[in-house]
DNA sequence: CGGGACTTTGAGCTTTCTCAACGATGGTGG
DNA sequence: CCACCATCGTTGAGAAAGCTCAAAGTCCCG
């Protein structure tokens, strides 16, 4: 079971289902991802189909192979989506924070399931009201378009890593782009960064498709290699100016070949 | 370098960015993908900007990084989808054929490289000027939406594939999957299936994320365990009543875990 | 203070990779 | 028509990366 971790002061659970109207103007997510294609006014045709809904930390959200019946948005928190095997063996395929679209599915089943790794808000949609939402305004559906096709990029080069890629270089590659994404300077070339991980060395392992004692290993030797600093598992440092030292840990993580 | 393998007449290369007029009604594709979702009236709008081009077996379609300046919809034939690295290690992310649509990037740029594994002909779309014909068709940008959401669950039951099977159930899940789309017989469940791959081992291991020695070990094991049978290493028989004697190497390919 | 979840480290093992050799196949030129 | 050559596929032996099993350390929370 998943130790519950609150980053905020949680939407109470009764809040479940709630038929309040959607107060998208405060929304942590309110200019990312679906709700940022809108105008305030074209959004309130939005949020009449939409329902915040509070999932807590360590629950399902949604079951590989249950009816595809919601859309979801995610305005605040973590979770992650991933596909089991029936001897357990489980690989996640994406964390993902806030503002991020989730539910895209073919021939009416879910094929993942999500969990919340963190206490999470969601924004729900019933599908068949959003594709009604969408023949109104298409240009929701040339955001969703842009967002399948990001996470196919991302897909694609999860694939590279978890086919052609160490362990060493898994992990850096995962703690580069983690960085890019959710580190807390921009000048993400040069300077130090300091990574808050909300997911722990099981999950890391599952999205590396590594164990976690090789994840360990690997966090162990890039701090030893001066590449990353730790004294939290949780909070990890980038040491860029590692870089110019060693940069073989760097090097063969996102170049396409040129012959 | 590719060996080049005929599968059929080919359209001469002088045809290569022909102003002629698109003969869609005769198009392998016509029913197919993107085409498949227009009236014969309407598909004349599309093939307004298309351009039939031809790619012989081993040329590169698109080149890692480069602009992207078009979309590619296969009317004929079977491409690689990859990724490289900077020392040359390699990931094919995808195995495309007949109908796939082709081509859609973020930023501007392709993520990936396409090259053509037999010789194989394309309808090739100006992206301004098919974007111009989504507005025109809303249909067709929800249908592009279907398309990248099919190859996003594709890709994650590939990155399950990659980080948590073993070499033998990494090569029976591709057979089987490659089995169920392009074998000969549709009642794939109980019938030997004789498959047709148009890759060599090469590309089967920078797919499966193995070693061709690997790949080839799996397929002599399968052989002699009674899964399928081959002389010509291009045409591999599935053989199904197999299943019912030793399941094992088809048990956990793809089913969810249930709790 | 005690228990549980998480992380780290070590030792030995297994799977897959690497390196090497050989066989099969198909196309080409003599 | 046949010999040659390049490419592809298969097999074997040894090496290595990462996994398994085990134990101990840390931290948080009750």
């Amino acid at each position: 079971m998943q130790k519950r971790i609150s980053i905020a002061a949680p939407i109470p659970p009764s809040h479940f289902n709630s038929p309040t109207p959607m107060q998208c103007g405060a929304c942590h997510a309110r200019h990312i991802g679906l709700c940022d294609a809108l105008s305030n006014e074209d959004l309130r045709v939005l949020a009449g189909v939409a329902q915040r809904i509070v999932v807590l930390a360590g629950k399902t959200l949604i079951e590989e192979g249950d009816t595809a019946t919601h859309y979801y948005d995610l305005s605040h928190g973590n979770i992650r989506i991933f596909k089991s095997l029936a001897d357990g063996r489980r690989q996640i395929t994406g964390f993902m924070g806030t503002g991020h679209f989730l539910g895209l599915a073919v021939s009416g089943n879910y094929a993942f399931s999500a969990e919340a790794i963190t206490d999470t808000q969601l924004c729900r949609f019933d599908r068949a009201a959003l594709l009604k939402v969408f023949t109104r305004f298409p240009v929701l559906e040339r955001t969703l378009l842009n967002v399948a096709t990001h996470e196919m990029v991302n897909a694609h080069e999860q694939m590279l890593l978890l086919g052609r890629k160490t362990a060493l270089e898994r992990v850096v590659s995962f703690l580069t782009s983690w960085a890019d994404q959710n580190g807390s300077r921009q000048n993400t070339q040069h300077e130090n960064m300091i990574i808050e991980l909300p997911m722990n060395r099981v999950d890391l392992a599952d999205y590396l498709g590594l164990t976690t004692e090789t994840v360990s290993r690997s966090f162990s030797q890039l701090k030893r290699d001066g590449v990353i600093d730790f004294e939290d598992p949780r909070s990890v440092t980038l040491l860029r100016a590692h870089q110019a030292r060693k940069p073989s840990h760097f090097d063969s993580t996102h170049h396409a070949l040129r012959v």
